[in-house]
DNA sequence: TGCGTACGCAACCAAACGGTTGACAACGGC
DNA sequence: GCCGTTGTCAACCGTTTGGTTGCGTACGCA
């Protein structure tokens, strides 16, 4: 299937439910009942969900007797932390830069081709 | 199509491709023809990449002459940076909480079940 | 004016995705 | 030992997605 596990977890988290599901979690450990019950959808449509973030490494699961709780893990949000600030760096940087260059330039040299109005 | 732009970044960045160009476009802008050259996918088919960040608001694309330089949009990474922080802290907090509970815990009572070994 | 370059649009295709229904396994309680 | 609860597995279905090819358009240049 999908490689590497950033894709999962971008992937997984594309899907609005299963952002709500997350958000859902951060309150606290819950059963597949549980998560399904704000959802009109069928228990098995939330058990994929919860897989998907599973394989993506969002959530583990254990069981207490029949029940299988669902248990956000935070390891991976460290993991996409990192990827997005570096970008988000990134983006920065190159603003910066463009801010020098703009102060660099002599007030004749105006071209009409800018490119963010 | 897709509703809210969440999850369009969040899809849009499931793509290893993506990423990848995501990454490139730090460095400057570029052509689509620049942006297509690392791989041996049609030029199309970059195009349609480039149309998928676009619609997420990551990228944007101004003309000139009949080039069509993409440029990487920095507004959308703090709107990522916000939704991530928000979980990150939610989960931190509930770690926090977990170190309490067991800290507070009698130490004859040791349940078998420890979830997270 | 015609030509080459850069790129988008449309149609198509196979694979993946989100959802469904039906059957079935695992376990606690009576 | 049986029953209800909890949840997964498997097969199927319509839509989306990533890719292709072919054609068309916009523009700079000779």
């Amino acid at each position: 299937m999908a490689a590497d596990p950033l894709s999962r977890v971008f992937a997984a988290l594309g899907d609005p439910t299963r952002r709500d599901m997350v958000a859902r979690l951060t309150l606290g450990d819950a059963t597949v009942n549980e998560l399904a019950a704000p959802y009109d959808i069928s228990l098995q449509a939330v058990s994929k969900h919860v897989r998907v973030l599973e394989d993506a490494g969002l959530v583990s699961r254990s069981r207490s007797a029949q029940r299988r709780p669902v248990h956000l893990e935070a390891e991976v949000f460290d993991l996409m932390t990192k990827w997005l600030e570096r970008y988000r760096r990134a983006a920065e940087e190159r603003y910066r830069r463009l801010d020098d260059v703009l102060a660099a330039l002599p007030d004749d040299a105006h071209p009409e081709g800018g490119a963010r109005p």
